[in-house]
RNA sequence: GGACGCUUAGCUCAGCUGGUUCAGAGCGUCGCCCUUACAAGGCGAAGGUCGCAGGUUCGAACCCUGCAGCGUCCA
């Protein structure tokens, strides 16, 4: 047991468990991700896309978070202060909803508590149970600034809310109106257009015969007018029939009268360009109240409006005793049935068309005519488009641009208003009058409770009962996280003016226009009034905008709770840990491309930090036998003493930091993790650290050993560093432990090493790249001619001149350790090694002795593969060369470039051949 | 119907501004190896007419056009 080398404090394989519980909680008890105004530094700031405060942790937020982490940790690292703000948004339809069902496990619906209970209870269950997400997210790693966690009904972000829309109706911007809306039957809320999700269904097409009436009678004709609707139900609010004015078979019917069956209401036949002559019989019945395009011909003919359902769409009074109080499927089968029985149902035709749906419970859309209040955007959205178009905020990808555009150019008037308890409560009152007055017409708007009417001083007044879309306090986000504008605490007004405008969003495109746009908007409309000016610069809520990908399947379905198709968040970091989960999800993730995910795919991160991890154990355990050379901490890299690993891995090092820091800035991160991977995996581990053993375990002085130990630990500590924001977990467990480091230090506020490009040294490069080659070559002739890993080889190189063969001798020790070459030899032109393995490398030929171990036919094969490959690349390069019009017009230098290639492939070809013969000899 | 995106090895994807041994990586497969950091590892190998058809060019995985398939958004 005592001839082990002493163990280190380390485990064989990484276990995250332990080390993300210990240093979350250090980051966090310490305030390591607080940000303070600085003015020393530059603010680097993200608001987080705040999330339900109902949802728990998916696939999504993964990606996403792991994004903001990683922007932000990374510029944590380069120099600026770096802010990122947590929070979560109330959500009103979501968060009403789970509290309405728990109270239905009670037996209770909200009606029976009233308003204002209810409202408390949604409170309660707020403080009990909501944030899950957020707790959750610290298992991901997330450096937010936890002291700047915001909630959107805060009272601040409220008093936010009211500000703005009184600003706005001051501004003549916020109206209210009747308008046809997206009725949600079962919420009793109406939806904004982007709430509603269209699905291609499977209906039915019936035709229905109305009878025509006399000209200028009550009387019906024999005469009968066939229409075709989806919906016959509806009939019973038709007030028109309506036919295209250029269409021929109908023109005659224009201006005369139908009668609509089961309704028995005497109704128009009227033209409008609407009408789609071509759809089922090119007559269509008009129902104002409950079709958007219905309403729109209704306004232009001024037909009335008949409503035949209630909130839940169960018909009302206006229809026939006999339909009333019908849920509106019911109803359908009703007037069909009866249609049916009157011989008024000409023929009922399969039909796909597109169903809108509540997003949130899924209930088939009623358009539906109600009073809501409505945000005029026409005024908001050009400078918004324009900031978009100018650059002002960017977009990656950038192929948004164009989508975002054409929302912008055809925009609608939003509506704002929903018919929820749990929000924000519209802050418009009425005026109820007193006894001796009736109440006065307009609505009082107020930032606060009016105490009585400012026009007739009654104080009998009743404030509306609706609440704002839950995206109306969003879209403030980015500047009512810093509590404006109720300004007054110490130092918010500070924190306002330093962190905005914020730098990044990352976000999901789906909300491009329920967000991203409308943020743009409030942040040109708004913020000039803290920021002091009106350069657009400077209102913006963000300069770039990162739309995340959307995660899927390995089958590529989309994830969802229904196919129970998506991995549980948690359960993969307790698998496989929070930095592989991290790290897989962004090696996955090109910018702008679906992510095809399986939780099998984390085992690529987890090997990752496990490779990392023992890479960690190895320069320790040599720190600890051989110990570093007595250096001060902050000892410069130098270019003296060094020998070719040492050169090469610090010009990869830094060519590698310098490749990230480009690929950050143009958030490919999918690129900043390959490099990172690369250079960790491949540059350092397979071939700095093997070559460092050939020195550590070979016969230099102690001294020297020291060095090289130090120098590892140099290009680790780097190399962590860079890393760290992927993985920043597995990073401080290493980092703290290679090197002795003060009580509250960590990597987390370290700072990367910018790139140095007076280390990046093509030469060395070129060098190392040949001695790379070599050592493969010798392993595949190895290999392929199955002389076992414990056999020892010898190598013989052709070089003629002694500088050469010096500067090949110094790396004999790479050599012996990564080819298990045990003698190394030279010879020159005239000797030719007999019954030998061989290789042309840099046009340099290459020999491995094989007496005794040799099968003359695998090597004959082998080198007639190399031949043949190598015939085909100088057939090319001859035939580009002999193409005249290839000289004459490439550049020269790419023509040379061929020449040389000709000229070297044609050597090594040579020698290839000779060794062939040699063999065949 | 319109807009946009994708199609490269068995699978998942890189491949920037057309030209360097450009056709790559990871997984999977096959062979050898438990070599004192790591078998979650090391070494080696096999695997592709770059969706199809045209075009531009001295030269195309890359640029243009059309087509097919898949996907997303909008109407």
């Amino acid at each position: 047991m005592s001839d082990q080398p002493p163990a280190t404090a380390l485990p064989k394989t990484y276990n995250p468990q332990e080390t993300e519980e210990k240093w979350y909680r250090f980051w966090e008890e310490h305030h390591l991700f607080r940000a303070q105004v600085n003015p020393e530094k530059k603010p680097y700031t993200i608001v987080i896309p705040p999330p339900n405060v109902t949802g728990v942790l998916h696939m999504g937020h993964i990606l996403n978070n792991t994004l903001q982490d990683a922007f932000i940790r990374y510029k944590r690292m380069t120099g600026y202060e770096a802010c990122w703000i947590p929070g979560t948004d109330h959500a009103g339809i979501a968060t009403q909803n789970v509290v309405e069902r728990s109270l239905i496990k009670e037996g209770k619906t909200r009606h029976d508590l009233g308003r204002e209970k209810f409202v408390e209870r949604v409170w309660e269950w707020r403080k009990q149970y909501g944030g899950v997400i957020i707790r959750q997210l610290r298992k991901l790693g997330t450096s937010c600034d936890w002291d700047r966690e915001r909630f959107t009904m805060d009272e601040s972000l409220s008093a936010a809310v009211r500000e703005v829309f009184v600003r706005l109706y001051e501004e003549g911007l916020i109206y209210r109106g009747k308008y046809i809306v997206n009725w949600c039957p079962k919420d009793h809320t109406a939806i904004s257009d982007d709430e509603v999700n269209y699905s291609e269904a499977k209906g039915k097409l019936y035709y229905i015969k109305y009878p025509i009436l006399a000209k200028g009678k009550s009387t019906p004709t024999k005469k009968f007018l066939t229409v075709a609707t989806t919906r016959p139900e509806t009939m019973l609010g038709d007030t028109a029939i309506a036919v295209n004015p250029k269409d021929e078979r109908y023109k005659h019917l224009i201006g005369r009268m139908a009668l609509l069956p089961l309704a028995e209401r005497e109704i128009p036949i009227i033209a409008d360009d609407f009408v789609d002559p071509a759809f089922g019989t090119g007559m269509v019945k008009v129902t104002p109240a409950h079709d958007p395009n219905d309403y729109q011909i209704g306004v232009r003919h001024s037909l009335p409006q008949i409503n035949i359902f209630d909130i839940s769409a169960r018909t009302i009074d206006s229809v026939p005793r006999k339909y009333r109080d019908l849920d509106r499927y019911e109803a359908r089968r009703l007037v069909l049935e009866d249609l049916e029985k009157s011989g008024l149902l000409l023929k009922t035709e399969d039909h796909v068309h597109n169903v809108g749906r509540c997003y949130r419970c899924d209930t088939v859309i009623e358009p539906y005519l109600s009073d809501q209040w409505f945000v005029r955007m026409q005024p908001l959205a050009a400078p918004a488009l324009e900031v978009v178009q100018n650059g002002t905020v960017r977009f990656y990808p950038d192929r948004w641009t164009k989508v975002y555009e054409h929302w912008m150019s055809n925009i609608r008037d939003w509506c704002i208003s929903r018919q929820l308890w749990w929000g924000h409560r519209i802050p418009v009152w009425y005026c109820e009058g007193r006894d001796d007055k009736p109440g006065c017409p307009e609505p009082i708007v107020s930032r606060s409770a009016p105490a009585a009417c400012p026009r007739c001083g009654s104080t009998s007044l009743r404030q509306d009962e609706d609440v704002l879309d839950t995206w109306f306090s969003s879209w403030l986000w980015p500047f009512s996280v810093h509590d404006w504008p109720m300004g007054g605490k110490p130092g918010t007004e500070k924190d306002l003016r330093y962190f905005y405008p914020t730098s990044t969003l990352v976000t999901a495109p789906d909300i491009i226009f329920f967000w991203v746009a409308r943020m743009i908007m409030a942040g040109l409309k708004f913020a000039p009034s803290f920021t002091g000016t009106t350069a657009p610069t400077d209102n913006v809520p963000f300069r770039d905008v990162y739309f995340t990908s959307l995660v899927r399947d390995d089958k590529g379905r989309k994830m969802s709770k229904s196919l129970g198709n998506s991995p549980e968040p948690l359960d993969l970091i307790a698998d496989y840990g929070a930095d592989a989960v991290r790290f897989t999800i962004l090696y996955l993730a090109p910018l702008g491309q679906d992510i095809l995910y399986s939780r099998e795919k984390n085992e690529l991160g987890r090997n990752f930090a496990n490779k990392i991890w023992n890479a960690g154990r190895f320069v320790l355990m040599n720190r600890d036998q051989i110990g570093e050379a007595s250096r001060t901490a902050d000892t410069p890299f130098t270019l003296d003493h060094l020998d070719l690993a040492d050169r090469w891995i610090l010009s990869r090092l830094h060519s590698t930091t310098a490749e990230i820091d480009s690929a950050m800035v143009q958030f490919d991160i999918n690129r900043v993790s390959k490099t990172i991977y690369d250079f960790f995996w491949h540059d350092y581990c397979d071939w700095y650290l093997e070559m460092v053993k050939s020195r550590l375990y070979g016969s230099e002085p102690e001294a020297v050993k020291q060095a090289v130990v130090s120098r590892a630990i140099d290009v680790y500590d780097a190399a962590l560093r860079l890393l760290h924001p992927l993985m920043p977990f597995v990073t401080e467990e290493l980092w703290q432990n290679i090197r002795k480091r003060q009580p509250l230090e960590s990597i987390m506020r370290a700072r990367i090493t910018p790139a140095d490009m007076s280390f990046v040294d093509t030469d060395v490069e070129k060098e190392m790249m040949f001695v790379q080659n070599v050592i493969e070559n010798v392993r595949t002739i190895r290999s392929e001619m199955g002389i076992v890993p414990s056999k020892d080889i010898g190598l013989l190189m052709r070089l003629t001149d002694e500088k050469s063969r010096a500067s090949i001798r110094r790396y004999e020790g790479y050599l012996q350790r990564l080819a298990r070459v045990s003698s190394l030899g030279f010879i020159d032109e005239t000797t030719r090694p007999k019954l030998s393995a061989s290789a042309v490398v840099d046009g340099r030929e290459l020999f491995v002795p094989l007496e005794g171990l040799i099968d003359l036919e695998i090597e004959r094969a082998r080198l007639q593969k190399e031949i043949d490959r190598l015939a085909g690349m100088l057939d090319g390069v001859q035939r580009k060369l002999s193409n005249e019009s290839f000289v004459a017009k490439a550049p020269p230098e790419v023509v040379e470039r061929e020449r040389e290639k000709l000229d070297a492939f044609g050597h090594t070809m040579e020698k290839l051949e000779k060794s062939l013969e040699m063999l065949k000899g």
